[in-house]
DNA sequence: TTTAATTACGAAATCGTTTTCGTACTCTTC
DNA sequence: GAAGAGTACGAAAACGATTTCGTAATTAAA
């Protein structure tokens, strides 16, 4: 009596094991009153199906993973929320798979998941632009997979992301016209398409309005905690006249509050700063930090909704000229530290 | 040519299955030679063996699920890093689950994964304390799980939970001694038993310094946002003299913030504010917030281990009384919003 | 030299579903 | 009333691993 299954059932029933199989699928071969029996007896006995006999059999986890750079982050958790209502109301599980930002870990994983765990995938990669071969197994194997925010543009798979370049372009039109003569980009690293993009969108904005390379400095501080507060401090001492700082994470952003207050800049006075940030707490920062928000819950949700599209279309053909490639749109918060 | 699997890499190596099976598990019944052999091609043809088959038969998911209140909260973000932490390196998988504080969610989720889905649980409970049947299901089945933080006192289960009353003890301590009149408790609900731990802390101490009754409140401001908002609103006006705010989670210490940039109160002077909280901005908030830090990620990594080792010894015999309880300590951070 | 033990493998059962195919039986229809 | 169609079910073959139980061949012990 341990546990609960279909043969069981159908002894118990009198029936055969195929018969009660496909009346809980509400099978058109049986009579509705058998089905009545069946599931009443099966919710009387509380049983339930075994999910791995039944992924082996219809070759369907009903299971995706989402990988992603790290967790304890306001971006990626909100993703994971809007990715999570989605999969909940399909019925879905949800496996988290973590890189900590290192591309072999990823590489790692995705070979893992190859072997059918999951029946499509979200990814927000770390690799470096230049180890594809990971994703091509993906496609070759045909288990589904979207990119978000961080999306590898050498592969051919649905994306969901932001406007980087315009809201990197807006951001540093804001610092422009708040006076600052010299800017400063705060970047992870020059492998990530939606940090790219935003330092594209920076130097354009720089030169539409003609300013000197000199007064264009690209910092690249990487994804090391210690070294990157390291890094960041270095470069602000001595400290460039207006400096205006277009940081492309959250983390970056808090960890140069965290060094002004170290060695006594005052923002905006001596250091204006615009930050790409989910940050619940920005405008309540001393000062309040100038943010470009992504609708993070929504690329999650838009991702999911793209995953499982096409794992629905999974064997059909699809029209290779329409990748979806969802843009959507950040949100700019002007606050305090990057005043007049 | 599709997929591969054990038939035709024995196939290919003129062996049965069980003996390739045997070879790939390191079988003593096994030689050397044939064993190289296996693996060497195994390695070649990229042989991984299917999952679900592996599960059905041996009854081991090599997963976990990990099922919380929300996942948008420094805390709980944290925790599960210190629980991937420990999966990633057992080669377990990690389901996530969110019940967005619904209990009813919570007992769906449970009563699903009844099904084997995982090999264990970790719990951070949004049950109400009259509902435990679906924890004792669990029990029932022999399904291992492990509370953390909000743990469920009235069933027998490991719990990782911090000196909460301990905490709310130091916490009031210190808002008395930095001369608070009048004090206050944000609470999430009365059903949650970290947070009635630091609520019964908060209490001892007023007692212990014979604080009036009538200058002490308790505010149940409830999960929903927008009513909590208003609930604290509500209890600011009129604000009582001296008042000193110990909130019980860092969500509701923000929405305080807010209110009181709203409704022109200055932190400290009109109101004196402690919260527990995993803010990595706390020290940059105007003014900075004084907190109780629970160390979130070594509770993740501590009840996955007491998680793996329950999992471990499922079936043998457990001496129930010696139930693991650890208990881990939160580190107090006196900062200005609590500033004399 | 016979017996016992060891080594190295294979056949087949098993895990719990789903699905294909077959087949009694009833009901139409001409 | 014979043929065809529909209804309601069951037997058995998958799915891909693991594991039990054999068993030949070799080696060791008596």
């Amino acid at each position: 009596m341990e546990n609960m299954n279909i043969k069981k059932l159908a002894k118990e029933l009198n029936l055969s094991v195929s018969t009660v199989s496909k009346a809980l699928h509400d099978s058109y071969e049986i009579k509705a009153e058998t089905k009545e029996k069946v599931l009443a007896l099966a919710k009387q006995l509380n049983y339930q199906p075994n999910p791995f006999a039944s992924s082996l059999r219809r070759n369907s986890s009903k299971t995706i993973a989402v990988v992603i750079p790290e967790i304890a982050h306001n971006f990626f958790s909100l993703v994971i929320n809007g990715i999570e209502s989605i999969a909940e109301e399909l019925k879905y599980h949800v496996l988290i798979y973590i890189t900590h930002e290192i591309p072999e870990k990823e590489e790692q994983i995705i070979k893992h998941l190859l072997n059918g765990r999951v029946d499509g995938i979200l990814i927000s990669s770390s690799g470096s632009s230049n180890n594809n071969a990971h994703y091509h197994e993906l496609v070759q194997k045909s288990i589904p997979f979207v990119f978000f925010d961080r999306a590898n543009f050498d592969v051919d798979a649905p994306r969901v992301t932001t406007d980087d370049y315009q809201a990197g372009f807006q951001a540093t039109e804001h610092l422009i016209k708040s006076q600052c003569k010299n800017f400063a980009f705060l970047s992870l690293s020059n492998q990530m398409s939606a940090i790219n993009h935003r330092k594209d969108g920076f130097l354009a904005a720089l030169k539409q309005y003609q300013i000197k390379p000199d007064h264009v400095h690209i910092i690249e501080a990487g994804t090391d905690e210690t070294l990157s507060f390291q890094i960041i401090r270095d470069s602000l001492q001595p400290l460039p006249e207006s400096l205006g700082i277009f940081s492309s994470v959250e983390k970056l952003a808090i960890q140069t509050y965290h060094i002004c207050k170290e060695i006594n800049i005052t923002i905006p006075k001596q250091l204006k700063i615009i930050s790409f940030s989910n940050l619940p707490t920005a405008a309540l920062l001393n000062p309040a930090l100038s943010t470009l928000t992504q609708p993070a819950f929504s690329i999650g949700k838009e991702a999911a909704l793209l995953l499982f599209q096409s794992i629905k279309n999974k064997g059909k053909i699809q029209p290779i000229t329409t990748l979806p490639n969802v843009v959507l749109k950040s949100t700019l918060f002007i606050r305090e530290s990057t005043k007049v």
